[in-house]
DNA sequence: CGGAATGTTGATTATATTCAACTGTTGTGG
DNA sequence: CCACAACAGTTGAATATAATCAACATTCCG
């Protein structure tokens, strides 16, 4: 039990930079666009460097305001980027997905981490130390490019975020969310949108609380756009959702 | 007069990219850190591609949606960086003061404009072509760094804006930028803290209309934190205001 | 001076939060 | 395998925050 009574949920969060973890670092770096052109000489250096971090669901990877360790790659597993808003509710920035990366922006800054990242799933990270970073961005051109593809990239995509959180409503976004990510549905012509996340999650990425997500989600139901049960939406009107998300 | 029947304020943008320009565009360039410790040939060759556009008060630098011809340097007078929002209203990511640069990101992406870009003040603008910027990042490691250092700095800030919108009402950001803002008064003991734009603006810049931001500091105001005469504000109780925007 | 832009203020409304109670779901230790 | 605790989601009522609409006052410029 923690200061607030509470029985914690995930398991500490472990480093074991040896032992297996090498030859994993290796194979999760070596596919990364990150390393892409990179010298193998310079990529088989950084691995030797990297360390392995285990975290179980809800156990947190890195606090805001904390300094980091280095840049964090998600390797599997699934690690939420949140920014702590009123009792229980989060605003959830980014949701990193096997492959992804964060805390490059703090790491060149050397400044602390702007976000906290907990573990959603049981998920193992590699970190690459801020050393390594600095040591590759000082030979090597590519690294560097790669990196700036990388910045500019999250740049833009949460310029974007701004911009709809500015001028659309939770209802719009959340329709542009579904529409965005909605497949064929596997039987007859109707679409079918599966949830990423929890509800609550997903509310957090909407910049909503999961009360207010609850309403949204009937708010379209009722207009006959979706169906929802449990995570998995069938979409009725997709033609109308995307409009209701631009307009 | 335009379509609307509204007289345009703001000349047309001019670009005139030789002449004086090209010594003016050294001048800035050279002082930039994004340039810093770039090699003199390689920034001399930059500099004889350069552009100046000169954008008169409320002429437009670049229109969201639009490819940006270059990265944009503010050489002097003010260029605000603005969302639209509903009629009139528009919620400003940045303003730009002379040295500093924008569109990075979208350049490095290949990618439109994320934001407007419009005079506030007779401006001139220095653009460095995307192929420069490509040109420079195929040889010059130096140049690269700086563009990191200058990419992560932007991405923290506005992850950090988007934190304080999350976190702080109005009321409390409007205080969190007074605090910042202000300087020791001249005469007595008292704080002063001079609005860098017009109301309209700093409200838009906090994510306001302009009827709440007289608002607030009314509220600010009539609690005898502050007084206000115009864009000049004086500071009567700073530290009842730092608390303010911290808790 | 005249006109446009900027700023103020009141009344009303929209959007989403908060609080609280309740239900359903899941994972774990006994 | 069950019981139980923590988590996840739903719903209603009351509330907070800031937007919108609209009229008016002020300031800035040409």
């Amino acid at each position: 039990m923690n200061a607030r009574g509470i029985r914690e949920r995930g398991r500490e969060p472990q480093s074991n930079g040896n032992g297996n973890g090498h030859a994993l670092a290796r194979n999760v770096l070596s596919g990364l666009p990150l390393f892409r052109g990179v010298a193998h000489a310079h990529l088989e250096t950084v691995t030797s460097y990297a360390q392995v971090l285990r975290a179980g669901r809800g156990a947190p990877v890195a606090k805001r305001g904390e300094r980091l360790p280095g840049v964090i790659v998600c390797a599997y597993g699934s690690i939420k980027l949140a920014l702590p808003r009123t009792h229980g509710n989060q605003r959830i920035v980014r949701l990193l997905q096997p492959g992804e990366i964060y805390g490059t922006a703090a790491i060149l800054q050397d400044r602390p981490a702007p976000v906290d990242a907990v573990a959603i799933a049981d998920s193992l990270a590699i970190i690459i130390p801020r050393l390594s970073v600095v040591w590759l961005l000082e030979r090597d051109l590519q690294f560097a490019r790669n990196l700036l593809l990388e910045l500019s990239e999250r740049f833009l995509g949460i310029v974007g975020e701004l911009g709809a959180g500015v001028q659309q409503s939770a209802l719009q976004r959340l329709a542009g969310l579904l529409d965005s990510i909605s497949e064929p549905g596997s039987t007859n012509g109707h679409w079918r949108a599966q949830l990423p996340a929890s509800k609550t999650t997903i509310a957090g990425r909407l910049g909503v609380t999961k009360a207010t997500m609850s309403r949204l989600l009937r708010e379209l139901a009722d207009r006959g756009l979706i169906a929802v049960a449990g995570n998995n939406i069938t979409i009725n009107d997709r033609h109308e959702l995307a409009r209701l998300a631009r307009e």
